[in-house]
DNA sequence: TGTACATCAGTGAACGCGCGTTCACTGATGTAC
DNA sequence: TGTACATCAGTGAACGCGCGTTCACTGATGTAC
C-alpha cells in the first residue's frame, strides 16, 4: 500500500517494477554509448559500468548483448510509429506537405538522435539478429505507409507491387534523411545549423522528385 | 647487369614485391572476415592469424585496425570506378537502360560480395575515419555522376544544386541497391535466386519512378 | 666480378589488461496462514 | 494482524582467455666499392 519512489519501501509490484527500471538502465545507458561505436563492439562490462551494476546483474535483464540490441529495436522503432502515423496523415503530393514531413523527421531526429544513429547504424551492421529485427520492421512501415497510399485519389490504377515498392521508397528517404541530417549534425559548428539546414532542403528536393515521380507514373 | 636505383626494384621477387603481396594478403584476409562481422570487432590477431603472419608483422603496414579499414575503402571503391564509369555511358531515360544499369550492378555484387557488404556495412558503421573515408569517395561519385548528366539534354533548365541532388540520388540507388541484392543473396535458398529477382526487379522500378520524375522535374 | 656491410619484413616470446561467464551469497520484497 | 518462509534482483570474487603492443632477433635482399 505504501509507498516510496526512493526504494525503500515495499508496494506490491515494487519488486518488478525496480527491475524494469534497471533494465530500462541497462538500455539507455547502451543507446548513449552507441553514439560513438557500434553495437558489435559494445563490452557488456562497459555497459554495466555505464548503468552503476554490477556484471553479473545483466543476465537478469538479457541473455547477451544481442539480445539488448534487439529490445533496443523494439523501443526505438516503437518510438517511431507516432511518426509514421503523422506522416502518413500529412502524405500527399502537395509541396507543404513534403516541406511539413521533412520537418517532422528532422525535429524526432534532433530529438533523439541516439535512437536514430543506432537504427541507421544496425541496418546493415555485424549483428544478425539486430539486423533482422530492423528489416522486420522497416518492412511492416512500408507496407503500412503502402496500404495508406493505396487510398488515396492519386494511387488509382497502380499495381499492388508498385504500391508496395512506393512505401518502400517513401520509407527508405526517411531513413536516408535521417542519416543525412545525423552527418550534418555531427559536422556542423553547433550555432548557425547549416549543414542541417542543407541537408533537409536536399531532402525537400528528393521527396519533390519522388513526387514527381509519382504523379507522371501512368503517362 | 648492374642496377643501381635510388629505390626502385630490380631483382624478381624483390622485397618491396613481397611487402606489398603481404600487405595484400592482410587485406583480402580481412575482407573475408568482414562478410561476417562489422569493421569495429575485427580484431589484429584474428586478421594476422587468417592471413597466415605473425600479429608484430601487421605493424609492418598498417598502424592499426582501422587504418587497415581506410586501405580497403580506397580499393573498393576505387574497383568500383569502372562500373560508376559504364553506368555514366549507360546513364539515360530508357527501360532498356534502366535495366542494363540494375544487371551491372548485380553482376558486380555477385562477383565481389564481400567488396559490396564492406561498403555498404561501414558507410555508417562505428568506426569514424573509414566512414569519413567512404563518404568522401560517394561525394565524388555523386558530383561525377551530376557533372555528367549536366551535359545530357533531359538536363536543359536544370540548375547546379538540383542536379548534384540527382547525382546524389543516383549513388543512393546503385548502393540501396546494392544491399537489397546483398540481403537477398544471404536468403536465398540458393538456386532459383527468385529473391534476388526480386531485389532486381524492384531496383528497376526504383529508378523507373526516379527517371520518370526526372523527365517531369520542370513542368 | 666478389666481398663486406646495411636494410628491413617477418618472428616469437613476453607483458599487462579487460573481457564474458560462473558461483555462492545477501537482503529486500512477496506470500501463506 | 504478525510471523515464518520463499523468491529473486543485484553483489563481489574468481576463473581462464585472447587481446594489442613492445622488443630484441634473424636472415634474406639490396647496395657500395
Amino acid at each position: 500500500m505504501s509507498h516510496t519512489v526512493d526504494g525503500t519501501l515495499g508496494a506490491p509490484g515494487s519488486r518488478q517494477a525496480q527491475k524494469l527500471r534497471t533494465r530500462q538502465l541497462l538500455m539507455s545507458a547502451s543507446l548513449e554509448l552507441l553514439e560513438r561505436q557500434s553495437l558489435s563492439s559494445l563490452g557488456l562490462r562497459e555497459v554495466t559500468r555505464a548503468a552503476g551494476i554490477s556484471p553479473a546483474a545483466f543476465y537478469r535483464h538479457f541473455s547477451d548483448i544481442a539480445d539488448l540490441g534487439v529490445a533496443l529495436v523494439e523501443e526505438t522503432l516503437g518510438s517511431l510509429h507516432g511518426m509514421i502515423g503523422a506522416i502518413l496523415a500529412d502524405t500527399g503530393d502537395s509541396e507543404e506537405r513534403i516541406e511539413r514531413t521533412v520537418g517532422l523527421i528532422a525535429r524526432h531526429v534532433q530529438a533523439q538522435p541516439a535512437h536514430f544513429r543506432f537504427i541507421v547504424r544496425e541496418r546493415h551492421g555485424g549483428v544478425a539478429p539486430v539486423r533482422e529485427a530492423i528489416a522486420a520492421q522497416l518492412r511492416r512501415f512500408a507496407d503500412e505507409v503502402g496500404t495508406a497510399l493505396a487510398a488515396e485519389e492519386a494511387s488509382k490504377g497502380w499495381s499492388e507491387e508498385d504500391l508496395r515498392m512506393l512505401g518502400g521508397v517513401y520509407v527508405g528517404h526517411m531513413v536516408m534523411t535521417a542519416a543525412d541530417l545525423l552527418e550534418a549534425m555531427e559536422q556542423d559548428p553547433g550555432s548557425p545549423r547549416s549543414a542541417v539546414r542543407t541537408a533537409a532542403r536536399i531532402a525537400v528536393r528528393r521527396l519533390r522528385l519522388v513526387t514527381v515521380g509519382r504523379r507522371h507514373w501512368l503517362d
